[in-house]
DNA sequence: GGTAAAGTACAACGGACATTGCAAGTTATA
DNA sequence: TATAACTTGCAATGTCCGTTGTACTTTACC
């Protein structure tokens, strides 16, 4: 149901797609608009425009029309920003290899700020993920749980595996609730960013985010540093 | 006790029809719509239903149409929200007289669970916020930082008075900086109800939240607690 | 170069919806 | 009761936009 259909019968007969690879030309401009606009406000048309490509192409390889595409878009941009966030957490707290504890606030500190640079990274992500949590009320229970699972909680559950990895070898305290500490680590060091840069509209001077950034990790490492 | 905040002019019981206070049945409505289905998704019919008004009406009293209502919603419910959130700051918070110490924990947490439970007394409201977060680059700046001074801004800043005010006292240390206190004390109580309960789609239990809450406020103590 | 898939231009349909004008009905007030 | 103010139902207008059909062109690959 929620497949393109088309990747069965491709197979044998056809290496690559067209011209340029079309499809991902219109996810990518499907995520600017429709997080630009909002569902409801986007329009094909304009999408379109954006892509480089007919209207009618846009039917074509998406023949669901636009909610199909919505759900596409979904699905592609969440993975990309998942990859990309466990690809930063990977770098900087590796459950692996954790810190020495003469460095744990320096790397909670680079891990945050990578964190952040994310967001405007894929800005077009968050902005589309702020339609999603206003609409949670029109998307498909199925679609949304979907969405959740691959994205924000896959994430969140390799956080708080390196946040129990911290406390196991006593970097820090969790609690005995990783998962909350997790959440609250994430809340510290970006609620305010956001709310200050109204949302990705007007972004923060480099250092002003930084400085939110730094202040957010020491509040975390005051509420769970391990007693030491 | 969510109010409907209509009952100044309380004469009799006024009849179904003609001269009721229809200016604020529609501004109500309007907030339950746009909260629900968002600015371009809302229909003027709709609200104009559900406010048990003809569409016509609501022409006559917002000559400027959907706009100007949309931006009479945002005055409305935002002025709404911050005097219910004031009230309970006031209660449970009042800088004219800081809490024992030992009553610190608990009058933060009476504070947060009130602050907590506004959120679903007023859902539409909220649901409207995300709207409006999701929409800032098409609200005009003007709009939004009126909205902006008068709502959670005056809020913030009434609350950051409180902590500085607890500072003073030494009942907590806020690090030099009571606004940043401030803001993370909103986001460790409200951040993971909010993201669990799906941004209010399905409320969690009472009980789960009430946990939530108290984690959080342990949370914000242990990282902004006085040393003493 | 030939063929088929992929892409494009364009027109048209149909529905949703904001907005307005108007005539008639209802209410409040003097 | 008279009158002005308010409300309503309804029809109509215009616009925007998702979607589709079709004929034509481009591209990829043999």
């Amino acid at each position: 149901m929620t497949g393109t259909g088309s990747e069965d019968k491709t197979r044998t007969v056809q290496p690559r797609r067209g011209r340029a690879d079309k499809a991902t030309a219109i996810v990518q401009a499907a995520c600017q608009v429709f997080g630009r606009d909002g569902y409801s406000r986007a329009g094909i048309d304009t999408i379109a425009a954006e892509a480089g490509v007919s209207t009618r192409t846009i039917y074509n390889h998406f023949p669901g029309g636009k909610e199909e595409l919505f759900r596409s878009v979904m699905r592609w941009s969440s993975e990309r920003v998942r990859d990309a966030q466990l690809a930063q957490l990977r770098r900087y707290l590796d459950p692996e290899r954790p810190p020495h504890p003469a460095n744990l606030e320096r790397d909670l500190l680079a891990l945050a700020r990578a964190w952040v640079g994310l967001m405007t990274d894929f800005r077009d992500h968050f902005a589309l993920v702020r339609h999603i949590y206003a609409e949670v009320g029109h998307i498909p229970a199925e679609v949304l749980d979907a969405w959740q699972e691959t994205g924000p909680r896959a994430v969140g559950g390799e956080v708080t595996a390196a946040m129990a990895a911290l406390d196991d070898h006593g970097l820090i305290d969790v609690h005995g609730d990783p998962a909350q500490a997790t959440v609250h680590f994430m809340a510290l060091i970006s609620t305010e960013i956001t709310q200050r840069s109204y949302w990705g509209l007007s972004p923060l001077p480099q250092e002003e985010a930084d400085r939110l950034t730094a202040a957010g990790v020491r509040a975390f490492l005051r509420a769970y540093g391990s007693a030491a």
